[in-house]
RNA sequence: GGGCCGCUAGCUCAGCUGGCAGAGCAGGUGACUCUUAAUCACAAGGCCGGAGGUUCGAAUCCUCCGCGGCCCA
C-alpha cells in the first residue's frame, strides 16, 4: 500500500483544484460575506430593532382575523423580525425562505418587484444558517401559512459554517454533545427539552421560596472535601500555596448556617465527584440541598413528596406520565417502606435480623451479588438494594431507616442504633434523593468520622475525612434539623423522559480527542 | 476494566460472500413571481476514524489504537 502515500506525492499542488470539501464550503461563504461588504453591507451587524419575537408576530395577526370575521379590509400589520434562516425555496423571481427565532418559526416571502432588482439579486449570498432582519406585513398564502410579505430585509450574520441537514437533523450523538449549539439549533426537541429543564428549576425554587426557604450560596472550593462518600477533584490555589477540593456536596457548610441561625436554606448548584461516566452519572452534577430546622426525616418526607409531585405536576404536565415505556404514577402519598423490608420483599433475604458481615456476604452471595472482601455489612446492603431492590421501584417510593454503616451523617434511629433516620426516593428506578434527619451531636459525629477515618486506613478512598472544623461548629450547637439532596438532573431526565444523564445536561463531560 | 455495536462527502445514510466509492440533503450553474422535505436540468464534491497486516487487489478480512453508544463489573 505504497501508493496511497506515492499519489499524495504526485499531485502535491491541487489546492487550485474545485473541490467542495467543508474548507471549500467555509471558502464560498467568505466569498459571499465579502460581496455584501463590497455592496457596503457589513454582514456582522451590531443591532437589529425587531418588534416582537415571531410567536408574538403570529398571535397578532391571528387575533386580527379572529376580529375581521366577515370582512371588510384587514389593516395590514408590519413587522421586524430577526432569525436563523432554515430553509430557501427559490422560484425565479419570487423565493420563500424560513426564518427561526426563540419562540418560533416564521415564513418570509421574497417578491423581485417589491425589494427591487438589487435586494433581489443579494440574496444569492445568504446561506442556511444566516441570521437575517426582515420589514415587512404580516398575510396569509393560499396554503393558509401565516407568512411576512418582505419590504425590507438585511443580513445580521453571516454563518460560515454549514448546518446539519435540515430534515434528518443532527444523530450522530457524539457530536450532538461536543457540539451541542448544533444539536439546539437542529433539533427542535432538544431546545425544547433543556427548556424544560430550566422551567423544572424554577419550579423547585418557586415551591421552596413559597415555604419560606431562602436560597444561599456556599463554597465551591473546599479545604477538606465532605458531606458525601465519593471522590474528589483536586485543585491548587496558588497564593495559599495549598490544595483545595471541588465540593462533591455542600452539606456541611449549609448545617454550619443552621448553627448559624438560618432556618430553612436550599441551594442548587454543581457538585463534583471524581469518579466514572454512565448513563446516570456526569463527574459535575447538579444539586438541590435543603436543610429545614425543628423537623425530622418523617415531616421532611412529607415535604419531599410534596415538593417533587409539585415539580413534576407543574413540568412534567401531571402526576400520570411514562418514564422509559413504564407508566408512573406519582399520585400522593407515596409508598414508604424500609430497607430491610424492601429487600426481603424484593431479594427475598433477610439481611436485618443478622447484622453479621460474613453472615450477609454470604445471603447476598447465596442470590447472586458478587461481593468482595473489602465489603463492610453497609456496603453489602447498599449493593442488594442497588441490583435487586431499585430497578422494582417504578413508582415513587421511600426507602427508609438505612444502616448506620452508611450514613455518617444522619442521627442513630430513636430506637435502634443500628439503624439511620435516613430515607431515599426512588423513581422509575432511579435513586432521586437522599435525606436524614441531621447528627447535631458533635461527639456522635466525632465517633462517626473516626470509623471513617478507619476506613480509609483499610483503603476506602471514598471513606469521609474528619472535618475538625465543621464538628467545632456542631459543639456551638444545631437545632434538630433535617436535610434532603436532590439530584436535579435525575429528575430531569424522568420529566423529560431521558434514557441517559447526557441527554438532559447541556455540556456533558466526555474524554478529550 | 470486560463484552457487543458503530465510525464512509458539511449532514443523513447505502455499499452483499474482497474487484473502478454511491444516493438524498446542503453547496455550485441554469429554469421557474404562493412554495413549504418546493420542482426540473447539468456539473462538482472522499486520507471510507488512525496505524499495521493478509492478498494480484481491502471501505469490505485480521491485529492494535482512538472516539462514541449500549450492556456488564
Amino acid at each position: 500500500m505504497a501508493t496511497r502515500t506515492e499519489r499524495r506525492q504526485v499531485t502535491p499542488m491541487d489546492t487550485t483544484e474545485h473541490h467542495s470539501t467543508e474548507q471549500d464550503l467555509i471558502q464560498q461563504r467568505i466569498e459571499k460575506l465579502e460581496r455584501f461588504r463590497g455592496r457596503g453591507d457589513e454582514p456582522f451587524k451590531y443591532t437589529f430593532e425587531r418588534t416582537c419575537p415571531i410567536a408574538e408576530a403570529r398571535q397578532r395577526f391571528e387575533t386580527a382575523e379572529e376580529g375581521q370575521d366577515g370582512g371588510g379590509e384587514t389593516e395590514r400589520i408590519t413587522v421586524a423580525l430577526a432569525g436563523r434562516m432554515m430553509s430557501f425555496r427559490s422560484h425565479g423571481k419570487s423565493s420563500f425562505a424560513d426564518l427561526r427565532d426563540q419562540s418560533g418559526r416564521m415564513q418570509i416571502y421574497f417578491k423581485k418587484n417589491d425589494i427591487g432588482d438589487e435586494a433581489y439579486e443579494a440574496l444569492h449570498d445568504l446561506d442556511l444558517g444566516d441570521f437575517l432582519g426582515v420589514h415587512g406585513y404580516l398575510f396569509l398564502t393560499r396554503t393558509g401559512e401565516i407568512t411576512v410579505h418582505v419590504e425590507r430585509y438585511e443580513i445580521l450574520t453571516k454563518s460560515l459554517r454549514p448546518l446539519p441537514e435540515k430534515y434528518h437533523g443532527l444523530s450522530d450523538v457524539e457530536t450532538r454533545y461536543r457540539r451541542r449549539y448544533l444539536d439546539l439549533v437542529a433539533n427542535p426537541e432538544v431546545m425544547e427539552l433543556f427548556q424544560k429543564r430550566v422551567r423544572m428549576v424554577d419550579a423547585l425554587r418557586r415551591l421552596l421560596v413559597a415555604d419560606g426557604f431562602i436560597e444561599v450560596e456556599t463554597p465551591m472550593l473546599h479545604p477538606i472535601p465532605g458531606g458525601a462518600t465519593a471522590r474528589p477533584f483536586v485543585t491548587h490555589h496558588n497564593t495559599y500555596d495549598r490544595n483545595l477540593y471541588l465540593r462533591i456536596a455542600p452539606e456541611l457548610y449549609l448545617k454550619r448556617l443552621i448553627v448559624g441561625g438560618f432556618e430553612r436554606v436550599f441551594e442548587i448548584n454543581r457538585s463534583f465527584r471524581n469518579e466514572g461516566v454512565d448513563t446516570r452519572h456526569n463527574p459535575e452534577f447538579t444539586m438541590l440541598e435543603l436543610y429545614e430546622a425543628y423537623q425530622d426525616y418523617w415531616g421532611l418526607m412529607d415535604r419531599t413528596e410534596h415538593l417533587l409531585a409539585g415539580v413534576m405536576e407543574s413540568v412534567a404536565g401531571g402526576l400520570q406520565f411514562e418514564y422509559q415505556g413504564r407508566s408512573i404514577d406519582a399520585t400522593l402519598p407515596w409508598k414508604r417502606i424500609t430497607l430491610h423490608g424492601a429487600i426481603r420483599e424484593f431479594a427475598g433475604i433477610d439481611l436485618e435480623n443478622s447484622r453479621d458481615r460474613d453472615d450477609a456476604a454470604d445471603k447476598a452471595r447465596s442470590i447472586g451479588i458478587d461481593v468482595d472482601p473489602s465489603m463492610g455489612y453497609g456496603k453489602i446492603v447498599d449493593e442488594v438494594m442497588s441490583e435487586r431492590v431499585r430497578p422494582h421501584l417504578v413508582n415513587p417510593t421511600f426507602l427508609y431507616d438505612y444502616p448506620i454503616e452508611l450514613s455518617p451523617l444522619a442521627k442513630k434511629k430513636r430506637d435502634d442504633p443500628a439503624l439511620t433516620e435516613r430515607y431515599q426516593a426512588f423513581v422509575g428506578g432511579l435513586e432521586v434523593c437522599n435525606a436524614f434527619s441531621e447528627l447535631n451531636d458533635p461527639i456522635d459525629q466525632r465517633e462517626r468520622f473516626e470509623q471513617q477515618l478507619r476506613q480509609r486506613e483499610q483503603g476506602d478512598d471514598e471513606a469521609q475525612r474528619l472535618d475538625e472544623d465543621f464538628i467545632m461548629a456542631l459543639e456551638a450547637g444545631m437545632p434538630p434539623t433535617a436535610g434532603l439532596g436532590v439530584g436535579v438532573d435525575r429528575l430531569a431526565m424522568l420529566v423529560t423522559n431521558s434514557a441517559s444523564i447526557r441527554e438532559v445536561i447541556l455540556f456533558p463531560q466526555l474524554r478529550g480527542q
